[in-house]
DNA sequence: TTAGTGATATCC
DNA sequence: GATATCACTAAA
């Protein structure tokens, strides 16, 4: 039997939930009743305003209030006009944290994620659990990680950019 | 390597 | 109102 995640599980510091996250299960119920199950491969963590490639670092917008607020909540960011990036939000309130789901097991790459999970930006500021759709389960796999730099944020200053906050599944 | 794409933030 | 920027992908 598998086990949703509640919003204890989120309401973590980022670095504890992202490498936790690896190995579980996203799912989304659509209108019709279908349920698109992905087992999550690859995460990557955003933390803190001092953070140069959060988007909280900026300062606190309309756009990045979302990742001030309750954990357990979904943060979808349209990335470059057409693509769609899925995180959840960690931590306390008011601090700045997500965690941004980076790849699935069949879906590799942040954008194909969403896009075969058929999430959008209407799910934007929801909760992760039951009620709108959207869920995270956990069935028991622990995968081993491994970490790696975060990828894409190379205006973020060597620092950020070399940081190992990446979480991937290391494969058997 | 480059084009394509549109919301957001920032600068008039 | 205008422009610069961007946590990407696909095609070449």
């Amino acid at each position: 039997m598998n086990r949703v995640l509640d919003a204890d599980f989120f309401h973590r510091d980022v670095l504890e939930v992202a490498p936790e996250l690896v190995g579980k299960i996203v799912a989304h119920r659509l209108s019709d009743g279908t349920v698109l199950r992905e087992r999550i491969s690859e995460t990557e963590a955003y933390r803190g305003e001092e953070d140069k490639g959060c988007h909280a670092s900026k300062g606190r917008t309309k756009r990045t209030e979302l990742l001030y607020g309750e954990s357990g909540f979904l943060y979808i960011y349209l990335c470059y006009g057409m693509h769609w990036l899925m995180n959840v939000i960690t931590g306390e309130k008011d601090q700045p944290q997500g965690v941004l789901i980076r790849a699935g097991e069949r879906f590799e790459g942040p954008a194909k994620l969403t896009k075969q999970l058929k999430i959008d930006g209407s799910f934007n500021g929801r909760p992760a659990c039951g009620e709108c759709g959207i869920w995270f389960e956990d069935d028991g796999c622990r995968p081993e990680i491994k970490t790696a730099p975060r990828v894409g944020i190379d205006y973020a200053g060597d620092y950020w950019k070399n940081i190992e906050w990446r979480f991937i599944a290391d494969r058997k």
